[in-house]
DNA sequence: ACTTAACCGAGACGGTACGTCGCGTCTTTCT
DNA sequence: AGAAAGACGCGACGTACCGTCTCGGTTAAGT
């Protein structure tokens, strides 16, 4: 029994490849992990780590969407207007972190890179679109926010900002800022 | 004396330079931009072009700026509310059109290469936010909009839902959702 | 009861390999008696394969080493010395012809694999070698060639030639050229 | 004046790559000159390699032969007769001995990649062809050989015994063995 | 007939080397 | 002098095939 082999074969090399590329982001950010990089760390062959993932980039968005995933739990508890507020919190913290950097870096490599755009917006975006769309209605139907607006582009509102300012890196993204610019976001939303 | 040389040899070469990168662009996009691929058609050499530029992100960035300046001219007309959303307006058209696809590769490209930050922000950022700054400040100084939020904030609220849609591309950014988003994103700043 | 069972499974597993590996060789020549074609073609698994046969070379020996076998019977009628030339005759005729190929990248093959070197051997040369020791001593009793002379060294003279033109293949073995050389390569070991 | 740039830099830069290439041959043979093994040593990259060979074969082919040159001298000074004996006699004390073996791979190598295969005629075939062309041709104006013969199969009677013991290596290439061989080939030559 | 152990097909895996691409630097040659 | 031309080192890419392995299902024997 050399390992604990509950997982077939495969799922343990693919673990170990996820967890070879956590460690190269948090060390050196996106540019730390290349497919030679974490094919040496997780002993996985570059082969195998292929038949799984598209590019480097897919890698790098399901090994740090998992983080993320675990790092921001969705809101459950209070009133719909203030889940939102507080999923809004959560994230910006969360950009305006050490993880910002990285974040942004994959949503660049993202647009770059096309073939990772299914990994990135199943590891960052559509949950976090659910679970807005969900927090949204909920909002709606106790009238707490504007009826015209769809659960789509108050997302946008809500997180496009924040993002912009992390992408472009200027001004910096303190969090600050970020309480700053989710109550203007927020503003917009609200009913009246 | 054979060419007006009223600019030194130099200048002339680096015309050439962002006029082959602008061809480049529009035919390919940002991957068709390699160095070499600018070097080859405007005749300037690649140690040259580097003399001027640290990388090739920073040349795309100049010559795609100079182009969506051009194409976007800052409103001056009306009063300060609807001149706001007018650039609004005439960005987000811009985004959503053929060209948004080169705008987010560009961003893109800066935010995975430090050494082009300065030029994206130059030649995309700083202007508008400068722009949008003043006619901020006078929508201020009418009160129509609300007080408490700053220029730069209303900046990443009224952009950042746009460039978020455009980057994820999911769902994509048409006109009609432009607007939308827009409205949306002008209600939270506008004076109640 | 669905197959003829006289052959145990293995037993029928192999010759399946070595239909497949003869279809391959003829299609494609050595480059394309890959073990994964080889495999699939065959229905025989890898391991299996690798049950029986130390590489892929040696595999293709076996498979190709029978097909030339049938084809250059050993002659065995008229006197030695015809029945050495006749041998000479139908051997270069398969060099030249479009199975000489196949076997010179054999040939190079077990260079490069020394592995594969014994089944080459068993499959081409000794055999050969055998059957021209035989024709040789017949010929040596009848006084017919020089004693002086080993049927290994006439072995050597020979089939050397043919081969030393098939492998570098300039200029080409064709029939005539191969019917030159074996006649001079016959002239040195015939008695005066 | 860092160093001596006689040559421009690309000719010192291949021949770094030949100088490296014979010493990983001359230490493991021909599986041992990888083209990346050959990058590393020479400090030439591989891009650059590719763009002056198309194979690591035509590089092994180019460094081994220009050795192989060097090491036997053409013959120059007796009979045509001798000089013939002689210049076999050479070849084949250098095939037996420890080059005989990479000489061996070469060839092998070169059948199984026919990009190599200009470049292995180039260094060892053509120039040998040739001299013995010419010796050929003075012994014929002495009628010291067969007139009926080409040079072309003569070259192939008195090499190609030797090559095909070298190449399958069964039994091996002695010396003695190579004398034996020789004679009974140029026996078929000479004139009655 | 029913188990049971050997065996096999299927194919994923680690490994090695491949040949290619684009970057940014550097040298050579020409103007 | 300064620029065009383009070769170069570097590092990463994605692929191919090798020979080994693990898994699950079938076969052919032993009870």
């Amino acid at each position: 029994m050399p390992e604990q082999s509950s997982h077939p074969r495969s799922l343990r090399a693919m673990d170990s490849v996820l967890g070879a590329t956590t460690e190269l982001l948090s060390e050196g950010g996106l540019p730390a992990a290349t497919v030679d990089a974490i094919s040496a760390r997780s002993g996985v062959s570059k082969a195998t780590i292929y038949k799984h993932w598209p590019c480097r980039t897919a890698i790098a968005a399901e090994a740090f969407g998992k983080q993320m995933a675990a790092a921001i739990p969705l809101p459950d508890k209070g009133d719909a207007a203030s889940d939102l507020a507080e999923q809004v919190r959560r994230v910006s913290s969360f950009y305006a972190g050490p993880q910002g950097t990285i974040f942004a870096q994959l949503l660049a490599a993202s647009v770059a890179d096309p073939a990772a755009s299914p990994y990135f917006r199943e590891y960052f975006l559509d949950k976090r679109r659910e679970a807005v769309a969900e927090l949204w209605q909920r909002a709606l139907d106790r009238g707490e926010v504007k009826p015209e607006i769809s659960a789509e582009t108050a997302t946008d509102v809500l997180f496009g900002p924040l993002i912009f300012r992390l992408m472009t890196g200027h001004p910096p993204l303190t969090t600050e800022e970020a309480d700053k610019i989710s109550s203007a976001a927020l503003g917009g939303l609200l009913a009246d």
